[in-house]
DNA sequence: TTCATACTTGCGATATTTCGCAAGTATGAA
DNA sequence: TTCATACTTGCGAAATATCGCAAGTATGAA
């Protein structure tokens, strides 16, 4: 335990969660686990600039997220792996758990 | 869609999945998901400075990712929910298929 | 009270992230 | 070629995160 090498696979795993630290990269999760969206889709959905959501789309294609086809002048974004949406779910299950415990602890 | 609410929403998701972005949390993740831990076997275990293991251990716990219980002058730690360790196998699922995808396109 | 162990906290330096905006590229139509 | 649409990229400013280290608190034993 805790060599190199598992501290660099830590790193990458680490690395790999990074998007889900995003608010915007959150919302594009769950939006394209819908149905894959063009830039221009996203952007007006969530309303935000283009610019920002083509970032953060760069962000999530970087780590493999995201995949990506063009047509024509459009460029279509899609989950690598419902996996991701699924942890971010679970995730959010989790934080949903602890907002109700809250609750009760000041509710009871 | 869209709307104040849903945006605030995914700020509090996004804020609660942000220790995942960080490989010292993800091994005591890892870590704390076999069993309790004091910080002192923490730092020991991940051969990490104890006020560094303790400042993470402060933003898990703000965050409700772990709880702590005082035992004579140790605090052990423990997961607050499993789930989020499932969402953290998940991502490394994930991440480990697209390290095999890659790994094929370059071998194949 | 004094000491030792275990942990926490505050602070400053450094690194990283985020975002707006201007300027760029890519594609297709006229 | 010229234009419009769709998207990407570079850059600088501001915000946030990370970490080491010194100094603090909490508990129990002598």
């Amino acid at each position: 335990m805790s060599n190199d090498s598992s501290k660099e696979l830590y790193e990458l795993h680490a690395d790999f969660c990074k998007f889900m630290g995003n608010a915007k990269r959150i919302e594009m999760l769950f939006i394209l686990g819908e149905e894959e969206r063009c830039v221009d889709d996203l952007a007006h959905k969530m309303d935000v600039p283009i610019p920002n959501v083509s970032q953060h789309l760069a962000i999530m294609r970087d780590k493999g997220i995201v995949e990506s086809r063009r047509a024509g002048t459009k460029v279509y974004y899609r989950l690598s792996n419902p996996k991701t949406l699924q942890a971010c779910i679970l995730m959010r299950e989790a934080m949903i758990e602890r907002m109700e415990q809250c609750v009760a602890k000041v509710g009871g």
